[in-house]
RNA sequence: CGCGGGAUGGAGCAGCCCGGUAGCUCGUCAGGCUCAUAACCUGAAGGUCGUCAGUUCAAAUCUGGCUCCCGCAA
């Protein structure tokens, strides 16, 4: 098919890459305009940008999709199908209604549990037992199309935020593929009870609060990980702590009700390390 | 030119301010001891101190350039 490509992240690469080798003509890629960013604030092309520019694919990165001249722009493109992939602007109905198919999209969650920005880290963070990735139509609202499929994973003491966000990008990206194969397939409405919404991690909220439980401690800590990381101070230096368990261990703490060791850290300036590597040179931290 | 930290045997660090013998914890190798161990003891190998230049009798240490890594902020 002939389609169109809306992403920004890596998570959207994952599923670029699969429709490219699915045979998929892809006939143009959106993704979210070079931002500022990084040391020194350098302009960088997003991670969907560079791929599609790798690929030799026209790239548009217009900042909103609200004016008609993109919505022609967008027209002309005479698409089977649209996939979009936290794209991470609004696509107006005018948009939505252009491709012959429709517009299918990819979200990193069990809906309508977990709708918005951060429904990966959001589902961790809260302790669910599983999560999964769900292919939906495009509606207008945030994240409330209806439902083609939809599949679960579960969430263990050892998923954190960067395993789980690779497991559900590659599951999420043969999803894709696969609904694509029958692109009349029905959908079904969301249900109305369940609904829960995953707001953007704030960089306010990675500091780890030791007065809450162990388990609700290494939740945190695993859903946060690797990207932002949650953190603590230790001997007055700011470490990231990337994954713990709960228990006793060389580098721990006590939480309200148990204790939580701290098995993968990274000290400012640093690189991360394990715990007995990070001990040879941090002896005898203070934990606040 | 957004702010800041860093590069020292295989790993993690100290030494740098106040130039002058390359240090610590661990790993590796050899040997010993032990019923046994991430145990202990003895010994050994392994470094052009990121790189280029400057200052100096002398530079890991002081000065300047460059490369690479990382934290913050956005």
């Amino acid at each position: 098919m002939r389609l169109i490509f809306m992403g920004t992240p890596e998570f959207a690469v994952v599923t670029l890459k699969a429709l490219i080798e699915a045979g998929h003509d892809i006939a143009c890629v959106y993704a979210q305009p070079p931002r500022a960013k990084g040391r020194g604030l350098a302009l960088t092309p997003t991670p969907v940008h560079a791929f599609a520019q790798s690929q030799n694919i026209d790239v548009r990165t217009p900042l909103h999709l609200k004016s008609e001249e993109e919505h022609l722009r967008f027209g002309s493109l005479k698409a089977d199908a649209a996939v979009i992939v936290a794209y991470g602007l609004l696509l107006p109905q005018a948009i939505l209604d252009l491709p012959l198919h429709g517009c299918f999209n990819i979200h990193a969650s069990l809906l309508p549990r977990w709708r918005g920005a951060a429904p990966i880290q959001r589902a961790i963070m809260a302790g669910d037992p599983e999560t999964g990735v769900t292919i939906m139509r495009m509606e207008l609202g945030l994240d409330t199309g209806p439902m083609i499929k939809t599949e679960r994973v579960p969430i263990t003491h050892s998923t954190t935020g960067s395993t789980l966000h690779d497991e559900l990008a590659i599951l999420g990206a043969e999803l894709m593929v696969d609904v694509l194969r029958n692109p009349l397939v029905k959908a079904t409405p969301q249900p109305s009870a369940g609904i829960s919404y995953a707001k953007k991690i704030d960089k306010a909220e990675t500091r780890i609060d030791f007065s809450r439980s162990a388990v609700d401690v290494r939740n945190h800590i695993h859903g946060l990980s690797l990207y932002p990381g949650a953190w603590c101070m230790m001997n007055g230096a700011r470490v990231k702590i990337l994954e713990a368990a709960v228990g006793h261990g060389p580098i721990d703490f006590k939480c309200a009700d148990d204790f939580i060791t701290f098995t993968k850290l990274q000290r400012e300036g640093k690189s991360v390390m394990d715990a007995a590597t990070f001990l040879r040179g941090f002896s005898n931290p203070e934990i606040s």
